[in-house]
Parts: C-alpha cells; sequence; structure tokens
DNA sequence: AGAACACTTCGACCGGCGCCGAAGCATGCC
DNA sequence: GGCATGCTTCGGCGCCGGTCGAAGTGTTCT
C-alpha cells in the first residue's frame, strides 16, 4: 500500500519537525559527534528533554550512540541521513525565496564542513586514524592525540602543517573521536 | 545563524510530519495534479481538514495550485520537493531495515512513476501541450483533449499507440491537465 | 433563477507531545 | 568510600495543532 510509503515519510518528518531535535540535528550536520549536554546546549533545553529526544531520533535510525566514558556521543548514523537533511534545506532555499536569505560567512562555513562529511563514511575515520596509529604517528591517548614528531615529518612530506593544527586540537580539548574526524578531513583534503 | 536554518529544516519536516499531509504527499509523488476532493479521499479526511493542509503546503511552497472551472488542482511545486520527499524515505528504507519492507510491484510502480516525473519538469508539459495544439495534432477543449486524425498518424509514427491510450482517457475522463502531463510522458519515454 | 457542487473560513473540541522538577543509575575523581 | 558529573526515567503540567460541524463564496448545470 502506499501508505505504508507515508507513515515512513511522516515518522521521520515528525522528528526533524520539531525545532529542537531540528537543532540538534543541524548542529551534527557536519558529521562530528556530540554528547547529549552539547546538544542540549545547542536546542537551549534541558539534559532531560534532550534525553528523550535523541532516545527517539536514535530509534529511528536518524542517530548512532557511542558510549565513552560517561559521555555519550550521538552523530547522524550514515551520510544518507545527512544528504536527506540537506535536501529539506535545499527545499527552502530553493521554493522560498521570500525568506531571508543571510547566506553570508556562515553558510559557507556550512558547505565547508558539509562537504567534509561526504569524504568522511562513518567508520572509515576510525580505521584512518588506525593506520596512523600502526605507522607511529599518531599517538592516541584517552584524553586526546599526539602527534609524534616522525607522524609530523610525514604529515609534513605532505604540506599538512601540523603545528597550526595542534593548536586547534589545543583549543578545542576534545576526546579522540573528534580529534581523529578532523585528521581525516584533512587526510582527505589532501587526497584531493 | 545556525538556528536558521533549524527554523526552516523544522518547518518543512513538521510540514511533512503529519500523517495526513503526508498521505497527500505521497499522492502526489507521481507529479500528476489531484484537486483538493481526491487528495481529501486520499487521506481519508473531511475537505474543511484538507483545504487547512493544502494552505499550509501552499504557504510554504511544497505546493503550487491551479484552478480550473470549481476545481482547484494541485502538485507538487517542484522535481527539488519531490527528490527531498525521496530521500526522506530512502532513510526509511536505508537505516531502519527492521521495518516490514514489502518491496513489490507497488514500489517499482511507484518508482516508475517518479523517474516519469523527473522527465516532466513543471511547466514544460503545458508547453509541449501548446506545441501539439499548434501542430493540429490534438484539440483541445475544456472538458477534455481529442486527438485528430492528423495527430493520431503523426504521433503513430512515432510508435505511440493512440488507441490504446485514448481508452484510458476515456476511463478516467479528466480534464486536460491531468490528459496532458500523461502525454508528455508518453513523449519522455519516447525521447529515450 | 435556482439547485447542486467544489472548496473555503470560522469556531470549538480534545488528544498528543514537548517541557521541566525530582529522583534514579552509571562513571570518574578526590 | 564519598562527592561531583553526565545522563536517564518518571510524573504532571500546559499548549499547540488536527479534526469536524456549520456557514459562506464562487462555479457549473438545468
Amino acid at each position: 500500500m502506499t501508505t505504508v510509503n507515508a507513515m515512513n515519510l511522516a515518522e521521520i518528518g515528525n522528528l526533524v519537525g520539531d525545532l529542537t531535535r531540528a537543532q540538534m540535528l543541524t548542529a551534527l550536520l557536519d558529521g562530528r559527534a556530540l554528547t547529549a549536554g552539547e546538544l542540549a546546549w545547542c536546542a537551549g533545553i534541558m539534559p532531560q528533554t534532550a534525553s528523550s529526544h535523541l532516545a527517539k531520533l536514535q530509534a529511528a535510525g536518524l542517530l548512532t550512540m557511542e558510549k565513552q566514558g560517561r559521555h555519550r556521543y550521538f552523530r547522524l548514523s550514515s551520510p544518507t541521513v545527512a544528504a536527506m537533511l540537506e535536501s529539506m534545506q535545499v527545499v527552502c532555499a530553493v521554493d522560498a525565496p521570500r525568506r531571508i536569505r543571510p547566506e553570508s560567512r556562515m553558510d559557507k562555513d556550512m558547505r565547508m564542513a558539509r562537504s567534509c562529511y561526504d569524504h568522511l563514511a562513518g567508520v572509515l575515520g576510525v580505521a584512518l586514524a588506525d593506520a596512523l596509529t600502526r605507522q607511529g604517528a599518531v599517538d592516541l591517548t584517552a584524553d586526546g592525540g599526539v602527534v609524534t614528531a616522525q607522524g609530523r615529518n610525514m604529515l609534513g612530506s605532505f604540506g599538512i602543517d601540523v603545528a597550526g593544527l595542534a593548536d586547534q586540537k589545543r583549543c578545542f580539548c576534545r576526546p579522540c573521536l573528534d580529534w581523529s574526524e578532523r585528521r581525516h578531513h584533512i587526510a582527505g583534503a589532501l587526497g584531493k
């Protein structure tokens, strides 16, 4: 029946249709993994409320969760989801030009971050991180990662300014999850 | 700000998120134009309720309306919208394999109808209908269209079985809007 | 002109869902 | 062990929005 299609459609539509959840999803649109608390802050709600929202999004398969210590990291479960969200925003932009369209640096940044996501492909980031670890280029610990002198040379020979990125890392001081992604993104840009 | 993106996202998500509206949209997913009454029947609701839903969908730019006599025909305003809805269903299918997936003739028919939509491109259908009229191939009147003998020969030389399609037309007895689309679809298939 | 029809607007009902306070588990740090 | 932190579950409140009946507008048919 065509009604079953409509039910699926309505289900995810309903999930994205709430402003709070939409804020969370846009926050995750760049492919990073964020904790439940961070997402709660992004949406401007209390952690309890965020918890229920995240549970729903996860149950529907839009988000995947990864426990790490006492944190729970959430990310979009697949590029397909990101593509869907993007197509929804495209509809907003195209079919409603009457809306205020800032189209400033923020938009460009978002696009940049999104294109980054395409090169990510989920678990691939972890695989790359493992490879770098095996080659002794990086040293992943519980509270972050350190690029070894050997790795700095290796990456430097590819034209990657490790020192500059290290500043970003220090600045954010995120656990290895987020960090490995950032690494992978650079590698992708280099592949080009 | 990223919140404005989220608001847009939530807006259309909310529109698609209602089961009734989702049923209407899936009914329109093949690119045909349907009357408000037909859409109300598809969703299983009273005409008044349908009216409010259609007004919202139109205001958001997802649907376009075309008055014709005492009927109001609604259709998806652009292929972009159709692509969005399709991507949402893809997410359902991919990220939730636990769901019951019939994947039978119905699905194939839907896909077929959708691919047809891509070749339609909105007003183009009208343009083609005009062209055919100018060439004397068809005669469009208020209560439908008639393929002239000349047109029957012309289309026949392209391998189009006009007689067979005429039966369909008689069977449905739709006004020219729907009819012209069906024509254009055939022309598209021939282009291939 | 009058009736039937397609659709819209208005008003009221009511069910569902998002929200937070409070309490309950986990985990990590001293 | 004890305390702080991050997150979840539970319960109840409040409100937004979908629904239909009734009435109004425009269109077509006889």
